[in-house]
DNA sequence: AATTAGCACTCATCGAAATGGAGTGCTAAC
DNA sequence: GTTAGCACTCCATTTCGATGAGTGCTAATT
């Protein structure tokens, strides 16, 4: 569909507009090594490629600059993925190379360093506990009227909540209600905890303890409320360096939008693995309308876990960030099967 | 050392800047119904303030705004507390009649309101766990090499670590010496459990167990490491609504701080109770010398368990902020201790 | 003696007009 | 098919004057 020549001026114009900021005119393409026409032909292909859709001019007498529709073609023929340097993956290697000591550590230290890395905004989804193994459930009774409620994954992953204790029930009955849900329930996926509890607990139960219906819709709110995923956030205040979010009002309006967990694991729902570009428009908020988002899927043993992604604007070094998200989430995956092995 | 009019006249113009965000001039100030002098008088008075240092002028034709001492006078002789407005203290109770079952959700939603309600940065330091007593303490193996501990707090503070069992020390061990921890360690302070573990446990636990140096080493570590309170902050973008923010330099760098959790517990240290107003310069951190930050601390029988505060242009509206902080830290008090009664 | 009206002066801000220059589209030559 | 040349467009920047808010000082007023 384009000429060989044409695409290398896109690539040449794109890669310029991603260095630059700023539109890109005939002439300086044609001083750059690797396109050898004139200024004039390269006007009458950039014309060809306005007309396409490609390229688009802020006003008449301006250079091009890439289009949605340009960097969504950049981005599925063009873009070379430079690989990791080799500065970076030294830095990467030092970075993990800090002992951790919970699962908080490692995602918040990715979120880090990729921000760092990129100079964008990294943003970075906690493992759904969705498709875990329950490994042990307890509770610790703090005083007379609540307990603390510690659930553990068979991958480490630890919640707790605060629950209080219904009048008239004893703290031995709870702790009869504990020891069988152990029981019955370690190793159960975490998605299954709530068909076992009716089907298999409930009525082996009432024989053992009274008010055992109160006791056991307590705890089933305790163990499958829901698990909402962490956010990780970094280098927010990035955005700030780019100079098409100079105008306070746009850095505003995503910047805030940025703050509301809410919409960021909107965001990156419907995400089934791999590395993903989202391209200006391409994403549904309108607030980030001219960003995009480049995400990937980090796993343990097989299972999509959680996600890390990148935020920046459209003028995004995507090669650069792909192959980076591509490496990090395979150190993510390499990292935990390291730690639970 | 002030005259009445003199503080009449600083308090209506401080009221005016804070308002406008532009120079206050005399004419405007002879305007309003609280001064009833003519606009030459206000000005004489106003050089006579600039020579104290209470104002400055940004130049020879503009009008007068606060100087740091101005806002300082102001902020301990003359604001008055507003006290917190219906609507606001409806919100407040909205926000907190939802049910929490962690404390994490109590504070990061204090942020959030604190945030919302001010229009400014809100920033919160948890709890510190070194006032509180250890309840309890557990090892939940994961697979062949490492396991999850848990340490809870008399508070209902949870806190988990994964460790890797070293080679050679078998889960029997391990938990004998778990054991032996939670019925000496029960109930003693966190800033004591090192010292207890050495004196009455170390001896006592060699009997018992081989290895045992080896594990105590392993479990004071697990125990004892810092446990740095975690900080919630909320409306960061508020910032950029501010107009001495509309720069994105300035901005930039105070968002960036924002970041950087470090210097945020660098900000908040050495606040021993009370509300604490520091003002631009008066901050030790040179990003947010054109800031003030508000501080209060939240206790918990007694004890001061961590900090909330508030960050906005030194333009900031006092009254309305230290009113607030004041209710919400109280308020965060009443619904712990309501919690754990 | 304190207060105020009057007035000349300062200076940031705003808009209009002038200038410069980067880049285009088109035509004609190679 | 490619390229040089040229007229044209239009943004960005600068310049300049007008505007007006606000001051400081002096002299009049109470």
């Amino acid at each position: 569909m384009l000429s060989e020549r044409q695409r290398m001026i896109l690539n040449a114009i794109i890669d310029d507009y991603i260095r630059s900021a700023e539109p890109v005119g005939s002439r300086s393409i044609s001083k750059r090594g690797d396109v050898t026409f004139s200024p004039a032909t390269i006007r009458n292909e950039m014309a060809d490629l306005e007309e396409m859709g490609l390229l688009e001019q802020p006003h008449t007498s301006a250079g091009r600059i890439p289009s949605i529709k340009g960097y969504r073609y950049y981005v599925d023929h063009l873009v070379t993925l430079d690989g990791v340097g080799d500065q970076d993956a030294r830095k990467l290697r030092t970075y993990f190379a800090e002992k951790m000591n919970h699962w908080e550590g490692v995602i918040g230290h990715a979120a880090t360093i990729l921000s760092q890395l990129t100079n964008y905004t990294s943003i970075v989804l906690g493992p759904e506990m969705f498709s875990t193994t329950l490994k042990h459930f307890q509770l610790i009774p703090i005083n007379d009227v609540s307990a603390v409620a510690i659930i553990v994954a068979n991958t480490g992953h630890v919640e707790h909540r605060t629950i209080t204790i219904p009048d008239g029930i004893s703290m031995d009955d709870m702790n009869k209600v504990v020891n069988l849900l152990n029981e019955k329930l370690t190793g159960v996926p975490f998605y299954k905890v709530k068909s076992v509890l009716h089907s298999e607990i409930a009525n082996e139960l009432s024989r053992y303890v009274e008010h055992c219906e109160d006791i056991l819709t307590l705890l089933e709110q305790t163990i499958t409320e829901e698990q909402e995923p962490k956010v990780f956030l970094s280098g927010a205040s990035n955005m700030l360096t780019q100079p098409e979010f100079k105008d306070v009002d746009k850095a505003k309006s995503i910047l805030g939008m940025l703050e509301e967990t809410q919409l960021l694991m909107q965001l990156f729902q419907s995400n089934p693995g791999g590395i993903h570009v989202k391209i200006g428009t391409e994403n549904a908020l309108e607030a980030i309308n001219q960003c995009s988002l480049i995400t990937a899927t980090y796993s343990y043993e097989g299972q999509s876990l959680g996600t890390i992604g990148i935020l920046g604007p459209t003028r995004m070094e995507y090669g650069k960030v792909i192959s980076l998200l591509n490496y990090l989430s395979k150190d993510i995956a390499v990292m935990m099967s390291r730690w639970y092995k």
